[in-house]
RNA sequence: GGCGGGUUAGCAAAGAGGUUAUGCAGCGGAUUGCAAAUCCGUCUAGAGCGGUUCGAUUCCGCUACCCGCCUCCA
């Protein structure tokens, strides 16, 4: 089965083919880094990464390029209010760019501790100024730009297919628009340029043709994945939020600039959900990879939790949920694990597999296919061969897991071995007073036949 | 106000117009001195009303409720 992605372009799942046979030009929407990333924008990568490990497997090469955003998007709404790095700046008492380096460094541990393989060409918005000046020139050559006293704006109004990925009702919007217009002359135009204001100095600010300030929210995008991917490349993400605002505007741009829709295929993410709500960096709280650390999760759960919904469906998060997952992972891991050397991968349950892959991403089945194989027929080292294969989608880490050996104190160790010796005599008596003891010091002893293993509890 | 999505068993979550989803939890059994782990088996489903159909949880319509976006946001 050949590959099929749902594209919110046209709102439907179709075959997809590379535009250069062979190779997969890339571009998903990075972080803002301003603050730490929380689970629910990590869910979107995960996505993104289950997608470039199925693009691999159907054998193309994939140039894959994230984003940092290290500057100019605004704290509040309406093209107005403070910058986010700037807002962090003064949180934290640090340099704009002390925390822009901070953030990025905690995102990519983060990525790293979910799996997640790093893209082939990181980029930030800061190291891409020129770039943008000149898309920006461009745009303007080409008639879409009006000036206000706060900035360049790109009116929307010129561009009859603006807002088709979105399905925006442009008529609707403006009945609706919560936001004041301001100088603007729509609802859904956008600054591309900002002019710092002339009272307030800001850390992060450039001279460009129309005056010292800093680029809008939308063209670095499009100015990065032109300078790496081209005019038009196969496929672009993010989240399902990006598919009303962010990604219309990357696309008006580009378009308004050479005349493409910027990417053959978009697909975005859907969102992770607590009680019934979005997660919000803005609302407070946010529920971040360390603290899952910090209540004894391993990370990988999560990955593995998020592998039991599909992308495009969102997906309830409680702690609860996570205890499943990480108890159906420990499992997995260890029956994996006891299936002794890989041998060769079964050919049948592979193709099924790449069946499900296809067929939009459907990681729920391809997981659900994992546990009919372990309990099939097949001879241990071919389940195993045949699990580590499926693991190159799932970046469950199975290939390289091993049980923890768990440092066991000597006063404990002692009583295991009197315990063990006094189970081999029959004094069961003895033994089970013994095991009370390793109870009250939070350890528990498992009987094997030869030999017994001790965890902490 | 506009646009879009959803409602599946205790929890989470898939596919399929008729045949076991799956995982976690529960229950029964095997095994174990007792445990743990493991294995086998198994009960709880598809919001309500109507339509199409030999047959619908699956397609269509209506109602109710929930959610997302429209505002920085994954």
């Amino acid at each position: 089965m050949s590959l099929q992605l749902y594209d919110t372009w046209t709102r439907s799942q179709r075959e997809f083919t590379p535009l250069k046979p062979g190779e997969v030009g890339l571009y998903t929407c990075g972080p803002t880094v301003y603050n730490y990333a929380h689970i629910g924008n990590l869910r979107t990568y995960l996505f993104e990464d289950g997608l470039v490990r199925v693009l691999k497997l159907n054998g193309y090469r994939v140039n894959h390029v994230m984003n940092i955003t290290d500057v100019g998007h605004l704290v509040s709404d309406g093209d107005d209010g403070e910058d986010k790095m700037e807002a962090g700046s003064k949180r934290t008492g640090q340099t704009a760019w002390t925390i822009a380096a901070l953030y990025t460094d905690a995102f990519r541990a983060d990525l790293k501790a979910l799996n997640i393989q790093e893209p082939d060409v990181w980029c930030k918005a800061t190291d891409n100024i020129p770039e943008q000046i000149s898309f920006i020139e461009e745009i303007e050559k080409k008639g879409y730009t009006y000036r206000t006293s706060d900035g360049i704006y790109f009116d929307t109004s010129k561009q009859a297919s603006y807002g088709h990925l979105g399905r925006l009702d442009i008529a609707g919007l403006q009945a609706g628009s919560r936001v004041d217009l301001g100088e603007k002359k729509h609802s859904t135009d956008y600054a591309l340029w900002k002019f710092s204001a002339p009272e307030d100095h800001r850390q992060m600010e450039w001279d460009s043709p129309w005056g010292r300030g800093f680029p809008g929210w939308h063209i670095e995008c499009s100015a990065m994945a032109h300078k790496y991917l081209g005019e038009y490349f196969d496929i672009h993400c993010g989240g399902e939020d990006h598919i009303t605002v962010h990604h219309p505007n990357e696309i008006s741009q580009t378009e308004a600039a050479y005349g493409t829709r910027l990417a053959n295929f978009w697909m975005h993410g859907y969102f992770l959900i607590t009680n019934d709500a979005k997660m919000s960096k803005s609302s407070g709280e946010f529920l971040r990879v360390q603290l899952l650390i910090d209540k004894g999760y391993d990370p990988i759960a999560y990955r593995y939790l998020c592998l039991t919904g599909h992308y495009r469906t969102q997906l309830s998060f409680s702690w609860e949920t996570l205890d499943a997952a990480q108890t159906g992972l420990d499992r997995l891991r260890n029956n994996v694990y006891s299936l002794g050397e890989a041998t060769t991968v079964d050919a049948g349950f592979f193709e099924r597999l790449m069946e499900k892959l296809n067929d939009d991403l459907n990681f729920p089945q391809a997981l659900a296919l994992a546990f009919e194989v372990l309990k099939s027929g097949l001879a241990p080292g071919v389940k195993k061969a045949t699990i580590l294969k499926f693991d190159e989608a799932f970046g469950l880490g199975l290939t390289s897991w091993v049980p923890k050996i768990e440092d066991v104190p000597g006063d404990v160790r002692a009583l295991a071995e009197a315990r063990w010796t006094a189970r081999n005599a029959k004094d069961w008596a003895e033994a089970d007073r013994l095991r009370g003891e390793l109870t009250a010091r939070g350890w528990s002893m498992k009987d094997g036949k030869e030999d017994y293993t001790m965890t902490s509890t």
